[in-house]
RNA sequence: GUGGGCGCAGCUCCGUUGGUUAGAGCGCCAGGUUGUGGCCCUGGAGGUCGGGGGUUCAAGUCCCCUCGCUCACCCCA
């Protein structure tokens, strides 16, 4: 049972979630900013799903047997007894929606979301973390595999991060994956001995997954493996051929990794990952994406290409820090309203100065105001505004710089012009 | 699920071979300045030392259990 619930404490978050305060949600917003505005600059629209789902939106689409379902997807019965999911990622939530609605094709989205796994937390890995992405349905041209791939190396350009790879791979498709995969099969039964003791007795299972295993006896025993870029059919060898050209084209440095492979079912042709080299722990994958042409049928609808990618909030974040770049830069208030006549003109002023477009905060209660300028002062406000009872008489108010400049006396009327001179100068 | 590390004030942490009333810095509040932030000085608030049990004349300190946080494995963003 719960030790603190039978104490009484304060309840805390629960394991794996966190809170995002000042000031790091300033990096939130302007990480999110970012997103949006290079998405809307490629023709992406935002597209905001519900967090929980019906749990066969992600067993169909994902696959029962993967990792992310079959052992860490936030799954129970609703009140009614309907089997529902909080969505562990985004794709098969966004596919779901074009279901739904069927929106004219091609059809590009971008979206924020919390994704949910219940899987215990490390460094760089949460119950519930957050994703910025893009899914694009409708079209299986490799240039659109490229547009996608260049939307999230330009994000990390744009914050700044420089020490990231990008690998990328193709499995296939319906034609040529089985025979490959049959293949690899064949291969590993010969040298199932020195498999890690996991996948020894379950290569029939999913060969493919065990080709990412880290383990050294699964990575060596692998070694040799036939590669899946060998046995790509004739019209997917063309694609992902198109599609490393495209990137090059583009200047954008991809590593053919045979093993990449990745943990969700609905996968084909083209899939990739990017990784940061700047954070130390072992969970430095900053975003991964792939090609899933067969994801919308295997959903119940109509044969739909699509391609997309989510990139990790938190990691990136992480990332970040490890190299100094995208700090918390938020814009400070133009004023802090100081009112020690017993408040009514800083109500009034507040209004009047935010309707001109200022960002206004302002004390309340009635404290003194070498008080309420040490507030002042930590709000980070560009000036402080003072009304006391000369100002009152006079008619005027005290404009106080809290960041070097004279203290002067103003007419209200031409308080919101000086503030905003101020703000001009500051810039 | 399996391991390692750590739990003392809001935060970062001292705390001797167990020994009076548990401390510091920062932050917060107030005063020094009857209307002036930052620097400085003084004072104050804030803790069942994560919780429970045990050993002992005596436990923040030793032992057991438990809860929580954290790092790692698996896997992934």
């Amino acid at each position: 049972m719960s030790g603190r619930a039978s104490t009484g404490a304060a309840p805390r978050a629960l394991r794996g979630t966190h809170d995002v305060l000042w000031p790091e949600s300033a990096r939130w917003e302007a990480l999110v900013a970012t997103f949006a505005t290079l998405a809307a600059s490629a023709g992406y629209r935002l597209a905001v799903t519900p967090v929980i789902e019906a749990a066969s939106v992600f067993r169909r689409g994902i696959g029962d047997d993967s990792e992310v379902v079959g052992k860490e997807m936030y799954e129970f019965a609703d009140r009614d007894g309907t089997p529902v999911a909080l969505r562990p990622e985004g794709t098969a939530s966004i596919v779901r929606a074009y279901l739904q609605h069927r929106p004219v094709l091609p059809w590009k989205v971008w979206y924020v979301m919390p994704a949910f796994r219940h899987e215990r937390p490390q460094a760089g890995r949460y119950r519930q973390h957050h994703q910025v992405g893009v899914e694009a349905l409708g079209s299986d041209d490799p240039d659109l595999d490229v547009e996608v791939i260049w939307l999230a190396h330009r994000f990390f350009g744009l914050l700044g991060l420089a020490e990231f790879e990008l690998v990328v791979n193709s499995i296939g498709d319906a034609r040529c994956r089985p025979g490959y995969v049959a293949e690899l099969s064949r291969f590993l039964a010969g040298r199932a001995e020195s498999l890690c003791a996991e996948h020894r007795g379950r290569i029939e299972a999913n060969p493919l997954r065990l080709l990412d295993c880290k383990r050294p006896e699964c990575i060596a025993a692998t070694e040799d493996a036939p590669r899946m870029v060998e046995h790509l059919c004739e019209d997917c060898a063309v694609h992902f051929g198109r599609v490393q050209a495209g990137l090059s084209a583009l200047g954008i440095g991809a590593r053919l990794e045979h093993r990449l492979v990745r943990g969700f079912d609905y996968y084909t042709r083209t899939t990739f990952e990017f990784a940061s080299g700047a954070i130390a722990a072992s969970q430095n994958g900053i975003g991964g994406g792939g090609r899933y042409d067969r994801l919308a049928e295997a959903m119940g609808g109509p044969a739909t290409p699509g391609i997309g990618f989510g990139i990790g909030i938190e990691r990136v974040l992480l990332a970040c820090d490890a190299e100094r770049c995208f700090p918390a830069a938020p814009e400070p208030l133009d004023a802090y309203v100081i009112d020690l006549t017993g408040g009514e003109v800083a109500r009034e002023l507040t209004a009047e100065l935010r309707r001109a477009g200022l960002a206004v905060d302002r004390g309340f209660g009635h404290r003194s105001l070498k008080a309420q300028l040490g507030a002042a002062d930590r709000s980070g406000a560009r000036a402080a505004v003072i009304v006391g009872d000369q100002e009152l008489a006079a008619g005027t108010l005290t404009v106080r710089p809290l960041r070097g400049g004279e203290q002067r006396s103003v007419r209200r009327d031409e308080l919101a012009g000086w503030l905003r001179a101020l703000r001009e100068a500051s810039r």
